[in-house]
RNA sequence: GGAGAGAUGGCUGAGUGGUUGAAAGCACCGGUCUUGAAAACCGGCAAAGGGGCAACUCUUUCCUGGGUUCGAAUCCCAGUCUCUCCGCCA
């Protein structure tokens, strides 16, 4: 959310990078509600103030005078009130204003690939696809969730399950004990208010998977990232200076209705309804957004090196950022199979915008209050990490090597095989 | 599910109708003292919003929403959340 004061300083200018994003404001809508917004707000406190001085005279000869003047506040309030609702609307459906970094482009097309990393496994046969490996072990079952469950679901087992596991605690310990992230194992379910602090409502309510619970105005969602209630732990607060950064990484399920991506990737456990994600969110001073986004960019790659999977570092344009970012890397997997390169880490920092939603402030040095800096990044996706690891260590008789830095965390099993 | 207690500033906590935005303590910041630190002492220290180039100033806010009153942190109603006890259950 942005902050209406610095709006007003620049009507033009806001629309204008806007633009960046191709989107298109009525700013004049904007800024005749800010207006009347505060004519209001004015008129409103001109009587309150008449009427403190009566009730501080107490002289009862004023006290019907009093009585006229809360009837006129009452009414300028409601008028007010509604004014304040259609800009908190607008406002709350404005995505961040991309930063100067970030390249000016329409969509993914646009995205600009920074380095390469990793050897790109070379095959004496035809790769095979991480779902006809994982069926042929007898270890992915899709067919099994689609009876237990639906589609965009997939049972893990044996093996893989082992192996899914050990990826996600193998990612786990490395930003834990080398990365200073604090492990936290959180609710995964979102009430409405932390869900629109870091972005998701009330833009894309239809992503997501809404609880039903007993009260009707009480609503929870399945959070689609651990990114939400990460970042939200710091929600309606003043942090002390001194404890920032605040570094958290969390594994979990994640949950997404996938709404506007019908007929792509129905293949396969690459695009899921639910799937696990090792996050990780740092909470910052405002002016070491960009800083952090690198030092965490790194923490996610260095994941990949470690695994020996090859991959890419893109920046994405203004176009295919994320609705609360103003600066993001990807971070591509090389897939066999596809011959191409796909997201397995999205790291973004959203500078104040989800403090501004959520009132994460903290205190500088001069003790002025400030808006914290929010940032958020896969260290990876734990369910595109095994389709890669499937793909790229798998052996012409379609077992798979075992990457070695994982070994530890599956009782030294080497190779998974169909006996 | 049954019974009770509570919600006040960064934290602890006083305050039951009229300069109370709110005592006190802690924390924090500045200073004195000290070789340095601690202690002690002195001073400062809420947020949001409006007006103003600024100095500054005004309004709102004691869980939320209504109500009573000239006037509400304080009284009434509804709701939310938290805690304790009992029951049930992982």
């Amino acid at each position: 959310m942005h902050n209406l004061k610095e709006i007003r300083k620049d009507f033009d200018s806001f629309k204008k990078a806007l633009e960046k994003r191709t989107i298109d404001i009525d700013i004049d809508k904007l800024k005749n509600l800010d207006l009347k917004n505060r004519e209001f707000i004015q008129k409103k406190e001109l009587l309150e103030k008449e009427k403190k001085e009566i009730s501080k005279s107490k002289d009862k000869s004023l006290f019907a005078k009093s009585k006229e003047i809360s009837l006129s506040i009452e009414k300028i309030d409601s008028q007010q009130k509604l004014v304040k609702d259609d800009l908190d609307k607008i406002l709350s459906n404005i995505p961040n204003i991309p930063h100067d970094d970030a390249p000016i482009g329409k969509d993914e097309n646009d995205n600009i690939e920074l380095k390469k990393n990793g050897k790109i496994p070379k095959f004496d046969f035809k790769p095979k696809s991480h779902y006809e490996l994982g069926e042929k072990l007898n270890m992915l079952d899709f067919d099994l969730a689609s009876k237990t469950t639906g589609s965009r679901f997939v049972f893990v087992k044996n093996k893989l399950a082992l192996l899914e596991r050990a990826i996600s605690n193998f990612m786990l310990d490395t930003h834990i004990n080398k990365n200073g992230y604090e492990e936290i194992s959180p609710p995964l379910l979102a009430s409405e208010n932390t869900m629109f602090g870091t972005g998701q409502l009330p833009k894309f309510e239809n992503d997501q998977f809404e609880v039903k619970l007993d009260k009707e105005n009480d609503r929870k969602f399945l959070i689609p990232t651990a990114e939400v209630i990460l970042t939200n732990i710091v929600k309606d607060t003043i942090i002390d200076l001194k404890s920032l950064p605040l570094r958290f990484v969390a594994s979990t399920p994640c949950f997404r209705k996938e709404a506007g991506s019908y007929g792509k990737d129905t293949k396969g456990m690459i695009r899921q309804h639910q799937f696990y994600k090792v996050e990780l969110v740092s909470i910052v001073e405002q002016n070491k957004c960009l800083e952090e986004l690198e030092r965490m960019t790194n923490c996610a790659t260095n994941i990949l090196d470690l695994l020996e999977l090859p991959y890419r570092k893109m920046i994405l344009c203004t176009g295919d950022m994320g609705f609360s970012a103003e600066k993001t890397y990807d971070i591509e997997v090389w897939l066999p199979s596809e011959n191409r390169y796909r997201e397995i880490s999205s790291c973004s920092s959203c500078s104040t915008f989800q403090a501004n939603r959520m009132k994460t402030r903290y205190k500088n040095q001069a003790k002025e209050t400030l808006y914290a800096g929010t940032l958020n990044g896969s260290g990876l996706a734990v369910g595109r990490t095994l389709i890669a690891i499937l793909e790229n260590y798998q052996q012409k008789d379609g077992s798979i090597i075992v990457p070695k830095i994982l070994r530890p965390y599956m009782n030294n099993l080497e190779k998974i095989s169909l006996n």
